[in-house]
RNA sequence: AGGCGCGUAGCUCAGUGGGAGAGCGCUUCCUUGACGCGGAAGAGGUCAGGGGUUCAAUCCCCCUCGCGCCUACCA
C-alpha cells in the first residue's frame, strides 16, 4: 500500500490494469470449471466499421453482466469475434481497386479474394478491438470470425442439411437489386426513403385513334416494359373498355386493358400500367391474370435490347429523360405533378433498388419461424423489456422466404454444383440451357467477336472448361438445371462423372453466417467441449435494429441445428441518439465518437454514463455534459478514499462482522445498513437488466450519504477520539469503500481496480473477489440517524437562510420532545457541532427558547439558535410566515381528506393512519411557528 | 394507413394509484485539515391538453395535439 496520488488521471492506469487483466488470463473462461458456466456472445460488429456509439453502449451492458457474474462466482465466457460483412467489404475493397484503375473482374475472382484478406488482415476488425479501450472482459483467445474455418464448416454443414431437407430451393422472381453492388438483396436491406418525384400523365392511344387511355406513373421509363393497363372492374370510367387493346407509345405492341380490384380508382387517373418486371406489385397482378413479364432494365442499372434501339444501353434516368422528351415531342404526355412517394435503397451503398427477375436461392421460412414464435411465447426465450415481443410476432407472421444468394465474391460461396453434360428430365442438354455472359468480349480465331453464348455453344467453338468459368461475369443457370450439393467439394458429377462441373458463383448473405454465430463460434459442427458447456447461452444483448436481420435468424437456426434455444434471455437496448434525438451518422455529422469521450474524460466516467443512459424502452439521447458529471464523481470516489488511506495506520485485522453493536457508533451501523440496501438493491438490478437503476443507487449512496454524512461525521473521532474509536471507525470506512469499489467494479473497471490497490490487502485484482451479496442491515440505526441529520438540517437551515456566514461560530438550543432524540442527539453532540460549527449546543427536554431565536420545528424536537444582534428579526419573520403558509396548505389538504367519508370508507387502515399523524404533526408545527412569528413580533 | 413509444424543473432524464425526484445549469454564501471535478442553503413543475374510472390520477381507460420509430402502401 502506498497512497493515493492528488489526482486520478485515468490514462495512465487504463493500459496498465487492461494489459495485467489481460496476461493475467481473467477473462478466459475454463472449460473444466466446477463453477456454472455463463455465457454471452457478442452481436459481431462489421469487419469494415470503426467503433460508434452503439457499439460502446451495446459493449458496456455486456460487460456489465461479464463481470458482475465472474464476480458473482460464474465461470463466464463473453465470446467476441466480427462478421465479415460481404457487401459491405467487398465495396472497400472495390473502391481501392478503382483508385488503382483495376476493377475486380480484371484480376479475377482468386486474386479479388486474396486482396479482400489482406485488407482485412491490415485493417478489419478494428472495432472489437477498440473494444479494449472500453475496458471489456471479452475471452480474446476465443475470438471467432464469420469466414474462418470453423464457422465456414458450420455454414457448410447447414446449408446441406437445408438443401437434403428441401427447405432451400431456387425460384425466378422480383427481387431487390442494387445495380451499383450488382447484388440481389433481401427485403430487410432495403431502406425506402421519402422522395419528391414527379406524377407524370401519359396518353395511350386506345384502338379509335383520336382517344385515350391516361395512365399515371412516376417512372415512365419502364413503359417500355408494360404488358398491360389496370382499371378498376366498378370505375364507370373505364369498364367499357376493359378487354380493348391500346397502343403501347414508343413501341410496336399492343397491350389490353384489364380489370384489376386491386386498382384504386382515386389515385392519378385511375388507370395503372403494368409493368411485372420492374415492380413488385405489378408482378403480383400480372401472375393474376397471366401476364407476360417484359424485363427492360438489365443488372447495371442500363435499359438491355428489349427497351429498343432508342433506349437501349442509357441508365434508367437518362432514360426517363429520353421517354418524357419523345412522348412531349409526340404530344402524348399531358402533365407533370410534383409527386413524393417512398423510394428503396440499398442499405450498403444508399443506391436507388431496382426491381429485377432474377433467380436466386430462398430458405424455405415458415416451419423455422413457427418454431421460432413457439420459443418465444412459450418463455423459453424472453425478450426484455416485453415491449418488443409484439413486434416480434408481428414480424414473424408476415414473414416470406428469405433469398440468400448474393452476386457478389466476398463470402461463403454457395457449395452447390451444376452439371453441363447432364441431361435434364425433358431430355435437353443441362450445358445447352447454361449461359455464361463475358467481362470483355472474346476474339475468336476468325477475328469474330463473342460477348456471350451458352456452354455447350462455347465448347463447341473449342474453350476449355476452366476458360469458360474464368472469363464469365454472369453465369445463367435456369431453374430446372439440377443442383448438386454437398460438405466436401463436388470433384465430378455424381451421375455422369463429369469433371466439368460448374460451381454456383454466388455467396450466402452474411446474415446466413452470423444467424449460426451462438453455436457455430462454439465449435459446432464438431461435439466440443465449449458447446456442451456454454450452450445455449444465457444472454443476447442487441438493439432493436438487428431484431429481424440477426436474433429472430439467430433462434430459428439454433433451434433448428440444436434442437434448444441459442440463449434465454435477449435484451433490447435502445439506440445512441444525438442531444436533438437523431440517429447518429457521418451523413448528418452529428457523431460523437466514443474514442474522443474516453480520451477526454476516461473510460469509467463514459462507461458509467452510458449505464446510466440506459434505461429501459427508451432511447439514449447522448449529453456529454453528464459523461463529465461522472467524471467529477470518480474524482469524488477517489478523494474520499485518499481521505481514509490517510487513516490506514488505524486499520486493524478485524473484520467488520468481528465489532459488536455496541462497539460502533451510531453512524458507523447506519451506513453499513444503507450499504446493505445498496447491495440489495444492485444486485437485483442489474439481475434484471436495469443498469441505469443499479448505478443511480450507487451514485446516490457513495456520494451523498457515505462522503456527505459518513465521512463527515468520522471526522471528529478521527481527529480527536480515542485509539480503540478510531480503529472501529477506520475499519468501518475501509471496509465500506472496499464494497463501494466491488459494487462499481462491472461499471468502472479501470479506477476500481487501482483504488482496490490502495485500500486491500490482497495482491490480485478485483476482478477476482466476490461481489457483495448481503451484509446485515441495522434498522434502528437508521432510523435513529434521521434524529441526527434533522439536527444538523435545521441548524443548517437557518444559517443559509438568515445568511449567517460559515465561519461565524453560533450556538443551538434543542428541546427534545421524547426519550429518543434526546438520548441520540446527546451521544453525538460533538459531531452535531462539527457539521453545523456551533461552540455550544444544549439539548433537553426542557429547553426554553430565548426571544432572539431562530427557530425550525423538526420531527419530535425544535431548534432555537440564539442569534442576539446577528438575528434579522424581519427577515426571520419573513422566512417564517412562508413556511407557516406551506404548512397551512398542507393541513387543509390532508384535512380534507380527512373530512370525507368516502375516503374514511374506502381507503386502506394505514393510509387514513398515516394522514391522521400527518395532520397532528401539521397542527403542532403550525402552532410552534405561529408562537415564534408572536415573540419575535414583540422585539 | 396500421402498430409501438414518448411528451415530468431551463436542459438531459428517472419514477409511482395516496401532493413528485436525480444530474447538469441557475441564485446566495464559503480558501471549514479528502475533494472548488468541492461544501452549505435556495429558486424553479396546474407531471402536453380535454374527458372518464376511483374515496384518491402525473400514474389506469378514452379522445385531441405535438414528436420519434417500426411495418406496409404510394401507379
Amino acid at each position: 500500500m502506498g497512497s493515493l496520488k492528488k489526482v486520478f488521471n485515468p490514462h495512465e492506469v487504463e493500459e496498465k490494469w487492461y494489459s495485467f487483466w489481460q496476461e493475467s488470463n481473467f477473462f478466459t473462461a475454463h472449460t473444466d470449471s466446477e463453477q456454472p458456466s455463463f455465457c454471452i456472445v457478442i452481436p459481431p460488429p462489421n469487419v469494415t466499421g470503426s467503433l460508434h456509439m452503439g457499439h460502446a453502449l451495446n459493449a458496456t451492458l455486456q460487460d456489465i453482466i461479464t463481470r458482475w457474474k465472474k464476480m458473482s462466482g460464474f465461470n463466464v465466457l463473453w465470446l467476441p469475434g466480427t462478421d465479415h460483412a460481404g457487401i459491405a467489404t467487398q465495396n472497400v475493397v472495390e473502391k481501392e481497386l478503382s483508385k488503382e484503375g483495376l476493377d475486380r473482374y480484371k484480376i479475377g475472382r482468386d486474386e479479388f479474394i486474396k486482396r479482400v484478406w489482406k485488407w482485412k488482415d491490415l485493417y478489419g476488425g478494428k472495432i472489437i478491438h477498440q473494444l479494449k479501450k472500453l475496458g471489456c472482459a471479452c475471452d480474446w483467445s476465443r475470438e471467432r470470425f464469420t469466414l474462418d474455418e470453423g464457422l465456414s464448416k458450420a455454414v457448410r454443414e447447414v446449408f446441406v442439411r437445408l438443401f437434403e431437407e428441401g427447405l432451400l430451393y431456387r425460384d425466378n422472381r422480383l427481387i431487390n437489386w442494387c445495380p451499383r453492388c450488382h447484388t440481389a438483396l433481401s427485403e430487410l436491406e432495403v431502406e425506402y426513403e421519402e422522395i419528391e418525384g414527379s406524377l407524370y400523365l401519359i396518353k395511350y392511344p386506345l384502338k379509335d385513334k383520336d382517344k385515350y387511355i391516361i395512365v399515371a406513373t412516376t417512372r415512365p421509363e419502364t413503359m417500355l416494359g408494360d404488358t398491360a393497363v389496370a382499371v378498376h372492374p366498378d370505375d364507370n370510367r373505364y369498364s367499357h373498355l376493359i378487354g380493348q387493346l391500346v397502343q403501347l407509345p414508343l413501341t410496336n405492341r399492343k397491350i389490353k386493358i384489364i380489370a384489376e380490384p386491386s386498382v384504386d380508382p382515386a389515385f392519378g387517373t385511375g388507370a395503372l400500367k403494368v409493368t411485372p418486371a420492374h415492380d413488385f406489385n405489378d408482378e403480383a397482378i400480372a401472375k393474376r391474370h397471366g401476364l407476360p413479364s417484359i424485363s427492360v432494365i438489365a443488372e447495371d442499372g442500363r435499359m438491355n435490347d428489349n427497351a429498343g434501339e432508342d433506349y437501349k444501353g442509357l441508365n434508367r434516368y437518362e432514360c426517363r429523360k429520353k421517354v418524357v422528351a419523345d412522348l412531349t415531342k409526340l404530344g402524348l404526355l399531358l402533365d407533370v405533378k410534383k409527386h413524393s412517394h417512398s423510394v428503396g435503397h440499398c442499405y450498403r451503398c444508399k443506391t436507388v433498388i431496382e426491381p429485377i427477375l432474377s433467380i436466386q436461392w430462398y430458405v424455405s421460412i415458415n416451419s423455422l419461424a413457427s418454431e421460432a414464435v413457439k420459443a418465444v411465447k412459450e418463455g423459453d426465450i424472453r425478450l426484455i423489456p416485453e415491449i418488443w415481443n409484439n413486434n416480434y410476432f408481428a414480424w414473424m407472421k408476415d414473414i416470406r422466404d428469405w433469398c440468400i444468394s448474393r452476386q457478389i465474391w466476398w463470402g461463403h460461396q454457395i457449395p452447390v454444383w451444376y452439371c453441363p453434360e447432364c441431361r435434364m428430365p425433358d431430355g435437353k442438354s443441362q450445358g445447352d440451357m447454361i449461359e455464361h455472359i463475358f467481362y470483355v468480349p472474346l476474339t475468336l480465331k476468325d477475328n469474330e467477336s463473342i460477348s456471350s453464348g451458352t456452354y455447350s455453344q462455347l465448347i463447341s467453338i473449342g474453350m476449355e472448361h476452366n476458360d469458360i468459368i474464368k472469363k464469365s461475369k454472369i453465369i445463367r443457370i435456369p431453374k430446372d438445371v439440377i443442383p448438386l450439393s454437398q460438405k466436401h467439394d463436388l470433384q465430378e458429377c455424381p451421375s455422369c462423372g463429369s469433371r466439368n462441373i460448374i460451381r454456383d458463383p454466388d455467396v450466402l448473405d452474411t446474415w446466413f453466417s452470423s444467424a449460426l454465430w451462438p453455436f457455430s463460434t462454439l465449435g459446432w459442427p464438431d461435439k466440443t467441449d465449449d458447446l456442451r458447456k456454454f450452450y445455449p447461452t444465457n444472454v443476447l444483448v442487441t438493439g432493436f435494429d438487428i431484431l429481424f436481420f440477426w436474433v429472430a435468424r439467430m433462434i430459428m437456426m439454433g433451434l433448428k441445428f440444436m434442437k434448444d434455444v441459442p440463449f434465454k434471455d435477449v435484451y433490447i437496448h435502445a439506440l445512441v441518439r444525438d442531444l436533438k434525438g437523431h440517429k447518429m451518422s457521418k451523413s448528418k455529422g452529428n457523431v460523437i465518437d466514443p474514442l474522443v469521450m474516453i480520451d477526454q474524460y476516461g473510460a469509467d466516467a463514459f462507461r458509467f454514463c452510458l449505464a446510466a443512459f440506459a434505461a429501459q424502452g427508451r432511447d439514449v439521447r447522448f449529453s456529454e455534459k453528464r459523461v463529465e458529471g461522472y467524471r467529477h464523481f470518480i474524482n469524488k470516489l477517489w478523494n474520499a478514499s485518499r481521505f481514509i488511506v490517510e487513516y490506514s495506520e488505524f486499520k486493524t485485522d478485524r473484520m467488520i462482522s468481528e465489532y459488536s453493536d455496541n462497539e460502533l457508533d451510531l453512524f458507523s451501523k447506519w451506513i453499513l445498513s444503507r450499504l446493505a440496501a445498496t447491495i440489495k438493491e444492485v444486485n437485483r438490478d442489474i439481475e434484471a437488466y436495469r443498469f441505469n437503476d443499479a448505478a443511480s443507487s450507487i451514485y446516490q449512496f457513495v456520494w451523498h450519504e457515505f462522503c456527505d454524512w459518513y465521512i463527515e461525521t468520522t471526522k471528529h473521532v478521527l481527529y480527536k477520539g480515542s485509539k480503540k474509536d478510531k480503529e472501529a471507525v477506520v475499519d468501518c470506512l475501509y471496509y465500506t469503500v472496499k464494497n463501494i469499489l466491488l459494487l462499481l467494479h462491472p461499471f468502472m473497471p479501470f479506477v476500481t481496480e487501482d483504488i482496490w490497490h490502495e485500500v486491500s490487502d490482497s495482491n490480485s485484482s478485483i476482478m477476482l473477489e466476490p461481489y457483495p451479496l448481503k451484509i446485515k442491515s441495522y434498522p434502528q440505526a437508521e432510523s435513529e440517524m434521521n434524529y441526527f441529520i434533522d439536527a444538523v438540517s435545521g441548524i443548517r437551515h437557518i444559517r443559509g437562510e438568515l445568511n449567517i456566514s460559515p465561519s461565524a461560530e453560533i450556538k443551538a438550543n434543542i428541546k427534545t420532545l421524547s426519550s429518543r432524540p434526546l438520548r441520540v442527539l446527546n451521544d453525538n453532540l460533538h459531531a452535531i457541532m462539527k457539521l453545523t460549527r456551533c461552540n455550544d449546543i444544549k439539548i433537553a427536554d426542557d429547553i426554553s427558547r430565548s426571544e432572539d431565536s431562530a427557530i425550525s420545528i423538526k420531527n419530535e424536537m425544535e431548534i432555537y439558535v440564539p442569534l442576539g444582534g446577528l438575528l434579522d428579526v424581519k427577515s426571520e419573520i419573513n422566512r417564517l410566515s412562508k413556511e407557516i403558509a406551506k404548512v397551512e396548505s398542507e393541513i387543509s389538504f390532508v384535512n380534507k381528506k380527512l373530512m370525507n367519508e368516502d375516503f374514511l370508507k374506502n381507503a386502506p387502515t394505514d393510509i387514513i393512519e398515516k394522514e391522521r399523524g400527518k395532520i397532528d404533526l401539521l397542527i403542532e408545527k403550525g402552532k410552534k411557528i405561529q408562537e415564534s412569528i408572536q415573540i419575535l413580533k414583540t422585539i
